[in-house]
DNA sequence: GGTGATGGATAGTTACGCTATCTGCCCCAC
DNA sequence: GTGGGGCAGATAGCGTAACTATCCATCACC
């Protein structure tokens, strides 16, 4: 197809679509025989479409939408280190949340709170910086804050992955499989964010009720 | 204090803070008798901290945050109403998830889900929409999908919600209480995606490694 | 053969979240 | 009492990110 209908067809304006090509976001659309005329496929269009899902859902920079993409790309990448690059992606965007100046000793609880539940996770994990300063900001709400809070949570996240990660291909064999992995993890995590908030919503109005 | 001191306890700039001055997000300082000084207190100080957790950990934009904060100064406001916009805020960022035209009919599947759930959340929030636009992405990508794939998702929303809402005030008293309630959603909110991603992590480097 | 889309390049725009500068005043240490 | 630094308030500017618009030569298609 030509530009025009990879623009209707996404829902992107074709200038829009140009500026990612630019970009390197998008890949070429491919040559015809002679003439300087650019086809494009369906690829585009499911690239297209992995790009918006990054942006708006997962809310990546196009900086990180372009890490991830190139890792979509490489078929050398395991799945480990597939997932990786999207985790780090993801906590890419709210990587300056200097505020908070992790009172003294967050850090270690949240380590050995991590290590007792037995998870393998790099010591440089961006996870384990941003547990430590949501523990360090609850403290200073409330006093002293127990890093078992986190309990219930790990438990439900380790319980969600353990699905997720039973859907998951051994290996990517392919880049369709490598870019449905990619979005099922940025989609998967939208929609839990949004049933905590529903739910939130669900038990609150419950409870107004009930006191009124 | 006087605002030289403000910006260095809460480590932001003495022209962010004007700024923020000027956008109402903070509360002028009081004024002394007589001369055109004004003072800050304790209270300007946590201010500063809520907004930045709003907007880093939270990424709210300017204009959510001062949403919330009207509703945390908002004394006549009940929890529920609180808590409502909050949730608003929060899916705010994510409103123009515009490229999934909907498929049809999956509003209507996400919407007897959330009702099969017991839950009783306003037909307009945000939560069913992302819903929605969540499932239809899914089947893009792998054919139809049973809405019922988002049933672990609820459980695990409803007991940390639960966990949550047993934690909170009846009523809020003060403006501390709800200011702590914000926060509270916030922080929790980003130590549960925290934990997914760190969840992910290991059981996906697990898998590696017995694979290999 | 003409006309409307396309490719490629360059420049401009908008929104956001600050940041810098300026002016006049005021406080307070000396 | 005074001079120098800090402050309030106002206005203007900056830097980044993500597009958007314009141009023009070329080309496909009718």
């Amino acid at each position: 197809m030509r530009i025009r209908e990879l623009s209707s067809r996404s829902g992107l304006s074709v200038p829009t679509i140009k500026f990612y090509l630019r970009e390197g976001l998008l890949p070429p659309g491919q040559a015809s025989a002679v003439g300087r005329q650019l086809y494009y496929g369906e690829h585009h269009l499911s690239r297209l479409s992995l790009i918006r899902m990054l942006t708006v859902v997962g809310r990546m920079s196009l900086a990180s939408v372009r890490e991830v993409l190139q890792a979509v790309d490489n078929r050398g990448l395991p799945l480990a280190g597939l997932c990786a690059v999207v985790t780090e992606a993801l906590f890419a965007e709210d990587a300056s949340l200097n505020l908070v100046p992790e009172r003294r000793g967050a850090a270690d609880r949240v380590d050995s709170f991590v290590d007792g539940l037995g998870w393998r996770v790099a010591d440089t994990s961006p996870g384990r910086q941003t547990l430590t300063r949501v523990l360090t900001a609850l403290e200073r709400l409330s006093g002293d804050v127990e890093v078992d809070i986190f309990v219930p949570y790990a438990e439900a996240a380790m319980r969600l992955a353990a699905l997720e990660a039973a859907s998951m291909p051994r290996s990517l064999d392919s880049e369709r499989e490598a870019a449905t992995l990619v979005a099922r993890a940025v989609l998967l995590e939208a929609a839990m964010a949004a049933l905590r908030r529903m739910a939130r919503e669900h038990l609150v109005g419950v409870a107004g009720r009930l006191g009124a």
